[in-house]
RNA sequence: GGGCCGGUAGCUCAACUGGCAGAGCAGCGGACUUUUAAUCCGCGGGUUGUGGGUUCGAUUCCCACCCGGCCUACCA
């Protein structure tokens, strides 16, 4: 008992500075009440008639027929207590559903005079109630429950945040996202965006023939992209293993296997930095088609950004900022050579001196150094100059082999390989090729990304001689794509960071405990006791009609 | 990694040149039978991110650290 004491008077003086507020006492100590009176403040179920929305739905229909007179037939409708407005022997509440919000009207001569009081005195913003009642229009003309009984459903021992500006501080809003969905409204509507446009992406596929497969997440090697992995140890397998940073490989040993069309959309993972546009950790979506190449592929890629669009905005213009964008295809197409004339006059067909080109980029303000190597200047000149300027949807395509180890070559230059990507709003948004099925010059193409990581570049892939033997039996032409998700829900719904689309990004974990635990220490007591539990008889106070 | 900015009540924010740490909302008590951020009267609520320093006195000035944001670097 002592060293118990003890023992927690240490973890007590150890811990950081948390301790329960005013509010979080005052709700507890209704708790303790509920509990006294025989309430159970979280009952297993409860009696829903209609949603919020469709109250409102059913009033509107049969209103006409009513006169003035409320909807004779009871209903029950459920959810957050978001607002009170106490007028004295009337109170107006509002309760908030997934469908929406309702207007709960209580009157003490309707109710009661000890119901309405212990609505007063026990339901707090952020409880969740059930309330039955009669539908009918207030005199300032909003549809509301008449309510005739209500009962406890959860609650809530944390007060919502300002019922004005909600929540605002960005930490706390990544951090809890949870309080920032429950009092944001934008918040809740940029995730019902996202998945809209992720349904509408998988139907568009759906629809075409692909096939959905999954595919390794923990893989023995990386590859189909440049980027440094997280590594992991697979203990049962006493290897090394990584997340995956791109599931490109795989999916294209699927189509040596026979299948002409899949797709995949799945989380990747790249060990670099974080801003405002790249998360460690983010969503992809690729597809593989046998029998397309790159121009076969762009112009799906307009339809299902187009078909996305219309299922989940109802719109091709999209505001961004200070822009508009539209949308409505034909999108312009234009050739990376085309586009760095004429954001920087440098053609690099042309100027395909390393030191020259060097020299060039440098006289633009170009931030390279003179060992980076031609294709990386040119990568620099397209992120610096071109892709802020290219708002409205824009295809730039034919770029330079060395960028490009998994892409085929045009046949008409072989300097140049078939690859476009797809910017929009100055997003880097899709990258796609006619995919290289050459063996032989797929393991040309490793064996020089061997060379530049032997010099030090950290990202330059690692040979995949499997990947290569899979090619030996022959992989069909095809066309491949990949788009970011997250990208595009930024784009979709005016987001101009990645984390605001992101449910829950990664921070960087508090050093300190928070304390709550110790807190909360005190009122365990509170919690579902064996014999509440177990077939106690309803409280008659808290039933529903009660009083 | 570098630069700049920020962290004050549950939430949103004030606090001048260093001088009693405040407001609105939320909460608690009271009034009010059609409100919509209801209104009105009253009350409580603070380790000013953490730790040092300077000072009679620090939210304020200095140093270090923690957390976050923006820019930059890195990053196909």
């Amino acid at each position: 008992m002592c060293a118990t004491t003890a023992t927690r008077r240490a973890v007590l003086e150890e811990r950081s500075t948390m301790t329960l507020n005013d509010q979080q006492e005052q709700r507890l100590a209704k708790l303790r009440s509920l509990r006294e009176q025989g309430i159970d403040p979280y009952p297993p179920r409860c009696t829903r008639t209609h949603s919020a929305a469709e109250a409102i739905e059913r009033f509107r229909r049969i209103e006409a027929s009513l006169g003035d007179e409320p909807d004779p037939e009871a209903i029950s409708v459920v959810g957050r207590v978001v607002a009170i407005r106490d007028l004295g022997r009337i109170i107006f509440s509002h309760i908030r559903d997934g469908s929406g919000a309702i207007q709960l009207y209580l009157r003490r001569d309707l109710l009661g005079d000890e119901r309405f009081a212990w609505f007063k005195r026990f339901v707090d913003l952020n409880d969740f109630v059930e309330a039955q009642g009669n539908l009918f229009r207030t005199r300032t003309g909003e549809i509301s429950v008449q309510v005739t009984g209500f009962r406890l459903l959860s609650k809530a021992l944390n007060p919502p945040p300002d019922k004005w500006h909600g929540l605002s501080d960005v930490e706390t809003r990544y951090r809890q996202r949870y309080v920032d969905l429950l009092a944001n409204d934008e918040t809740r509507r940029i995730f019902v965006v996202r998945a809209n446009l992720v349904r509408a992406l998988r139907r568009y596929l759906d629809e075409r023939g692909f096939l959905e497969v999954e595919t390794p997440t923990l893989q023995p090697l990386y590859g189909g992209a440049a980027a440094r992995p997280f590594t992991t140890y697979y203990h049962a397998l006493d290897q090394t293993f990584y997340l995956r940073i791109s599931d490109e490989l795989y999916l294209k040993r699927l189509l040596v296997g026979g299948y002409d069309r899949v797709y995949e959309m799945c989380k990747d993972f790249r060990n670099e930095g974080i801003d405002a546009r790249h998360s460690p950790e983010f969503t992809m979506l690729e597809f593989y088609a046998a029998y397309c190449d790159y121009l076969d592929v762009m112009q799906m890629c307009e339809e299902m950004v187009v078909h996305a669009a219309e299922q989940s905005l109802g719109t091709l213009l999209i505001p961004w900022g200070e822009h508009t964008i539209d949308l409505t295809p034909p999108w312009r197409r234009l050739t990376l050579r085309d586009a760095l004339i004429e954001h920087t006059g440098i053609d690099f067909l042309e100027v395909n001196d390393q030191a020259e080109l060097y020299a060039r980029a440098r006289a633009l303000g170009a931030d390279v150094l003179p060992t980076t190597v031609w294709p990386r200047i040119l990568d620099e000149l397209l992120k610096t100059f071109v892709r802020p300027r290219l708002i409205q949807p824009t295809f730039v395509y034919d770029y330079p082999v060395e960028l490009s180890p998994l892409a085929k070559r045009k046949p008409e230059d072989p300097r140049l390989v078939e690859r476009f990507q797809l910017f929009i709003g100055g997003l880097e948004l899709a990258n796609a090729y006619t995919e290289l099925n050459d063996p032989l010059d797929q393991l040309a193409r490793f064996l020089e990304q061997a060379r530049d990581r032997e010099l030090g570049d950290e990202e330059a892939m690692p040979i995949d001689e499997d990947y290569v033997n899979a090619l030996m039996y022959g992989m069909p032409p095809t066309g491949g794509f990949g788009i970011g998700i997250d990208r595009l829900a930024m784009l979709f719904t005016n987001q101009q960071n990645i984390r605001e689309v992101i449910l829950f990004p990664q921070l960087r974990v508090k050093p300190e405990p928070t304390g709550l635990a110790e807190d909360l220490a005190p009122y365990l007591d509170l919690a579902a006791a064996p014999d509440q539990v177990s077939g106690a008889a309803p409280s008659i106070d808290n039933d529903v009609g009660g009083s």
